[in-house]
DNA sequence: TTGATCGGAGATCATTATAGTCTCCGATTA
DNA sequence: TAATCGGAGACTATAATGATCTCCGATCAA
């Protein structure tokens, strides 16, 4: 059904609430912890902590030790796109298996494979759709989801 | 990481198969069984029977019995999308828990939650996506993935 | 009219992915 | 120097997926 993971719903959560916090008014610039968050939504707090260090770790995030501790996002919200937060979480993007293939890997059906190159253009969109949407678009109410002439980008290839 | 199952692909092959005997030169009209296509691709015989099972119950292919049976596209090509497909195999589309929820089921994080809303405009255009796509667009090397002005559409929601 | 060939359907099992938990460590700072 | 933070690994439980087995009813051709 082409769902995204628990993780990956903490990891949108977390930094969404980092997000508004840092840009907020009333206490900007303030580092937040992972139990604050894990209490605001209802995360289980360990799993968060999981999803707090895989984005970290791929630099989305900055972490500060010891107490008063806790996280900062490292870039604006506005250079952090939804593909690169699912990505952080769950590793490359593909909608079927041979899509990040290795030389030498096949698929038992890849000799007649018939659906390949066109999954691979649906994947592409995809992609496009996701990275073209930051978590700046997913803060207060503002519309969102302008993809980069896809119909014309599409055609072409 | 947002993969259709294996059950789904083996539904795309199938059909893509079915739809091109169908339409060839060859033998067009011809019905085809679930051990041709199952040969064909390297497809175990009885998972994809399960999928054409299910293909059938929706309504995309309509079925024979008895000898020389097998099955048939229910309409053509060009009226089959991608989401349909995805549809009868792996149930309604919905990138996150909360897509389908029913009155009186909330997730935890619902109270607070922060992303439900941004979500449910990528799903809605993912899912434009699929279903701008048709079986008939598969075929061939046809260009394709045009979406009616998703821009615009997204916007203005 | 009967038997081989089809699809339809249910139960079952193995494997993998996901979600969640537990424990210990090192860094920081009041 | 002790409490508070993140970092990291092992571990368990549960659900989803992939695959297999068995039996049934429909059909058609010899």
């Amino acid at each position: 059904m082409l769902k995204i993971s628990k993780k990956t719903d903490y990891a949108l959560m977390a930094l969404q609430h980092i997000a508004s916090v840092q840009t907020g008014d009333t206490t900007p610039g303030r580092v937040v912890n992972t139990k604050e968050i894990a209490e605001e939504y209802n995360i289980p707090l360990e799993l968060l902590a999981k999803v707090l260090q895989a984005l970290s770790k791929s630099g989305m995030i900055e972490s500060h030790n010891g107490p008063k501790g806790g996280y900062l996002l490292a870039r604006s919200a506005g250079k952090i796109t939804i593909a690169q937060i699912l990505e952080s979480i769950e590793g490359p993007l593909g909608i079927t298996d041979c899509s990040h293939e290795k030389e030498g890997e096949f698929c038992m059906q890849r000799e007649h494979c018939n659906i390949r190159t066109p999954l691979l253009k649906v994947q592409d969109s995809i992609y496009q759709l996701l990275n073209n949407m930051t978590l700046q678009d997913m803060l207060g109410g503002t519309p969102l989801i302008t993809i980069q002439s896809p119909t014309a980008e599409g055609a072409e290839r």
